[in-house]
DNA sequence: GCCGACAACTATAGGTCGTCGTAGATCGGG
DNA sequence: CCCGATCTACGACGACCTATAGTTGTCGGC
């Protein structure tokens, strides 16, 4: 299957598929635009087989266009990011001790970007 | 393989097995304590098994205990939901609004204690 | 009415996980 | 010093998931 994907909870080709179609937020992504934007030379059944598997999992949208089917994100990327991170912080026991974690290991850019957040949110 | 499990990236065993891992933190455990205090009713080879799987994946490490080896988990569970935490992070591109959705949909209490964590950092 | 594009279905191969069995080494007791 | 209990190392198998693709049938346009 070559290899965990960088997309947690996703194979490789789905993690690649749903980078392009969230490059392209926002438009519907026919099989063929997809095909056509990955580099890798896949058969158009592959990409038709995968996206339907994402479409199945709740991570792309889809509408008639014609005959064939179009493909959007569900989610934006970021928003999917969040909900694995949530998703990840529920399974700790302490969950104060595991936000002092990832907090301790967060680069200075994101600690200064997460007190705006903090500040910015009310009480 | 009777679906997902509560951690992310684990199987459903595996997530037992770090469980009890994790609730005699700072000790080792070897197969048969950990086939004991595990409710089901599963034979010893499949609890060394799966522990020697952990063990390759680093989740656990283990040192000799007579003939038989002994786990304890690498990390703390705290600490495991933090890198995973950060792991989902790195798949987004704007790190920010990950932030920022991740963080809208946290629960005051977290919130709160997330704030007394910035507050407590430096600068 | 035929052709090309497209969806639906089917198929195969490799990976992970849950689950064990067996074989061989070893240890403690008689 | 041999026996049975205990452990490890290996291997195996089925279920499920993913990557990959062929086949079949349909539909719209020329």
């Amino acid at each position: 299957m070559s290899g965990r994907a960088d997309f947690p909870n996703l194979g490789s080709l789905e993690a690649k598929i749903m980078r392009v179609a969230w490059e392209h937020a926002g438009v519907y992504v026919s099989v063929r635009e997809m095909l056509e934007r990955l580099d890798d030379d896949l058969a158009y059944t592959t990409v038709m087989t995968v996206m339907n598997r994402l479409y199945e999992k709740g991570l792309l949208l889809r509408r008639r266009e014609g005959r064939a089917w179009s493909y959007r994100p569900a989610t934006s990327r970021e928003a999917y990011a969040a909900a694995t991170m949530a998703e990840a912080l529920d399974s700790a026991t302490d969950r104060k001790a595991a936000l002092l974690h990832f907090f301790a290991d967060l680069g200075e850019d994101d600690a200064a970007a997460l007190r705006r957040l903090l500040e910015g949110r009310p009480r």
